[in-house]
Order: C-alpha cells, then structure tokens, then sequence
DNA sequence: AATGACGGATTGTCGGACAATCCGACGTGA
DNA sequence: TCACGTCGGATTGTCCGACAATCCGTCATT
C-alpha cells in the first residue's frame, strides 16, 4: 500500500495540540485577566479557584506558578498570589525593554529574510483595515500587537520573541480598561507606515529612531491611561 | 524610645532571605546542572529526585517547573523533564540574543548612571585578577559572565537584566566541561580591556562593533568546544 | 516485516491532611 | 490613648497516597 515513497515525508501539517488541565487552566486566567475579567491587585485564592473551576488545588498551584513567572501574577511568599500592578517604573522599564527588542529588529531590515519583512507589512495592512472596518478593542488591540510583533520577528530569534512576548503579557493587564488605543488608531496606522515607507527605502537608521519616538509616545500615552504619575 | 524619628528609616540593609523548600530543591539541581554533574539529556525523574533528596514529589514537580521555564531542562509531555541539550541552532539564538541586550546596553554607556559604569570597570578587574592569580574554572566563568552582565547593566533596566541572566543560565549547561575559557583567557582579558577603553574614549559605536565581534568569536569557541558542526 | 496485544514505568491529576505562617481583632496594661 | 501580647481564622507550603492516562519496549501473531 506504500504508494510513491516520495523524497520528502508525505504528511504535512500534521500537528495534536495535547492540552493538559494546568494548560486550560492558565489559559483561562490569562483570558479573564486580559479581558479586564479579574483587575490588578486582586489576590488568586488556591481553594476559591480551584473549586470555581473544578479542579484539585495542585492543578491550580501549578498554573498560578506559570502565571507567576510570565510575571501577570505576583507571588508574596506566604500570603498568596495576586495580579500584578504595574507601577509607573514598571511601566517604563517594560516599554523601554520592548524598545530595545524591537529597534534590534528594525535594524536587522536588511539581513532579515524576505517572509520576516513581509510579516511587517502583512501586520501593517491587518491593523489598517481593522481600524477602518471598526473593529472591536480584542481585535484592535491584537492587530496592534502583531505590528510591534512583526518587529521584533526581523531578529529571527525564537529567544528575543518569546521575550518579547513575555513583555507584552506583561502590558496586557493595563491595556485592559483602556481604549484609549481606538481614539488615536488613525495616528498610530499613519506612524507606522512611515516608519514602513522608511524601512522600504532602506533607511534603517531613519526608521529606529521613528519607532524609538513611536515608543516613548506609546509609553506616556499608556500611563496616562493608567491614571499614573510619569516617571522623571 | 523612639530616638531621632530622623527623615529616612533607620533600618537599612536588613533583610531576612525565606528560602523555600521548592527554591532550595531548584538551586540544589540548577548547582548540578551547571557544575556538570548531571550532563545534558539525562532524564530528571520525579520519584527519584523526591526521595534522593528526601522531600515529596509535589515539592519536585514545582522546582522541575521553575527549571523548565528557565530553560535548562526541558519537558517532554507525559514523558518527563531532560535536562536540556543545546543544538547548534540553540547556541547560535542564544548568543545573538545575548549580543542584542549586551550591545543595547553598550550603546547606553553615557546615558547610563556612573554606578552602571563602574560596575564594569570593577567587573573587569575582577576577571583580570582571577586570571592572574590562576583562579578555579568556577571562579574563571562567574568574574567573565560578571562582565557581560554589567554591560546589560548598563541599559539599568532589570527586566533586560532578568532576560539576560536568563539567556546566560541556558548557555551554562554547555560551559560545564569546557574549560577553554581558560586557554585563551588572556585574549579575554585584552579584548574586554580593549572595549572598555574605546567606551572611556566615548567611541561608544567603536565599542559595540567590538562587541559584536567578540561575542561571534564567543559563539564560534563554543560550538567548537561542545562539538557542535558550525551552523551557516 | 509490519501489526497488534501486553506489561511496566512514569506522568498528570486528584483528594485529603497537617504544620507554619500571616492577618486582624480583641483584650490588657501603662 | 497607645503600645504590646494573645488568640482565632484564613491561607499557604509541604507531604502522602491513590489512580487513570499515557508512553515505551517487548513479544507474539500474521
């Protein structure tokens, strides 16, 4: 029955997400903290979760431990974990790391493969129609995301991304009761596609600097939104 | 009793270490780890570590979580927990992240604090003094990693600094039975006394270009000295 | 040689248990 | 009134034992 035993392996695209329980379960939280669900500085009681969703406490232990180093959720030793509240220097500190992570991708534009740069541009024109076609704060926000995203994936480095993206985990929980990002969309699709148009014309240097400035704006615009005092 | 309610608190520097059972059970296995006890691709079975250090498997199963996100072991699912085997590809991501934190905090050298800049200058001479004074391959690795932390330093942003002590406990695994750190430990000395002395001349880009260059030579020596074939 | 069945080993999840710790309220004494 | 000691409840940290699910290697079968 072995028909054609063909060169390259005939299954493609053949992947089974296994999905344990502790999966589910910090999955879940992220959602609920993500989407506003639960606010910062609520503390996550073992029993209280554990019965709320039906699992042994060992189950939930182990997820509030994942959620914990993702760094959405605070561990104070022998008193439990609560959701993390960001302050103003966390704030900074975060934005500015990002910054770092992303103006190392703009730099690499040239070096970078041809599908990383058209991730770029893909991001780009999804956030657009998203905000022209009003889309909601989830999908706006995710759109938005996959921009600074993309930047960071012109690094090509599986570790930074991941970094990344534990940064903007990180973020998430201020995003969101803030929508602010819906009032000023127009500006930010116009940002960054100047800072495309620079990078197409192989200004790098031109378009770090963009993003650097992009940056700081999005960092004082965020803890306004915040309602928090700006650092020095 | 209150003598001198005087402005700052009287206490300082007091502070009282809680150590866990969890966290000295993870300690106790990231020390083997690096020391080279237990070698990459060995499996870390659960009842065994419960009753070889004689606590219960619960207690295991959370420090072999910790070590799993940290990367230096690695979770096969409902198949156990490796220690982690670094392929080239592996190496390569590791070190060019590190490159990318390192060289962001070079590039910062003068908007970075006097303390970060002295943090280096003090890094740099313990490493020569450990050289000179034919110090333990143990000693010899923690003054070099020592450096290159205190060049992320100078971003002064802890999470890139957290990222990078990260990156660096990934890369530990392999350094364990390489001792070629030592062999060329003068070129070390002169080349990180080189960098140092282009950022006291303020050539900040000179320095990072240095950099650069150095830690592919880093990733080179390494791929060599784990027996890894160099990727493209 | 490929397929299928079996058994052992290990993980994933559960439930319960208990000491240690922490917090807040209450009471006591100066 | 304020500082201090005590007590009780709540919660975590750690342990134990249990069991189904999963995986791996082996062996028998075709």
């Amino acid at each position: 029955m072995a028909a054609e035993p063909g060169r390259s392996s005939p299954f493609a695209g053949l992947s089974l997400e296994h999905s344990s329980t502790v999966d589910r379960v910090a999955d879940e939280l992220r959602r609920a903290l993500f989407d506003g669900d639960i606010e910062p500085g609520t503390p996550l009681r073992e029993v209280a979760l554990a019965d709320a969703m039906g699992v042994s406490r060992s189950t939930i232990r182990e997820a509030l431990a994942t959620l914990v180093n993702e760094g959405v959720a605070t561990r104070a030793p022998n008193r439990g974990v609560y959701v993390t509240e960001l302050s103003p220097g966390d704030v900074r500190d975060v934005c500015r790391s990002r910054a770092v992570l992303e103006v190392a991708g703009v730099r690499r534009w040239r070096a970078a493969g041809e599908e990383s740069r058209e991730a770029v541009r893909r991001a780009l024109v999804d956030f657009t129609v998203a905000v022209q076609s009003d889309a909601g704060r989830a999908e706006l926000t995710a759109a938005h995301l996959a921009i600074h995203r993309s930047f960071v994936g012109l690094t090509e480095s599986p570790r930074l991304i991941a970094l990344a993206d534990a940064l903007t985990a990180e973020v998430r929980l201020g995003l969101a009761k803030v929508d602010r990002i819906r009032r000023n969309s127009a500006d930010q699709v116009a940002s960054h596609r100047a800072l495309l148009n620079l990078l197409e014309r192989d200004d790098v240097e031109g378009a770090a600097a963009e993003l650097e400035h992009h940056l700081e704006h999005a960092e004082d615009s965020m803890l306004d939104a915040l309602h928090l005092p700006h650092a020095p």
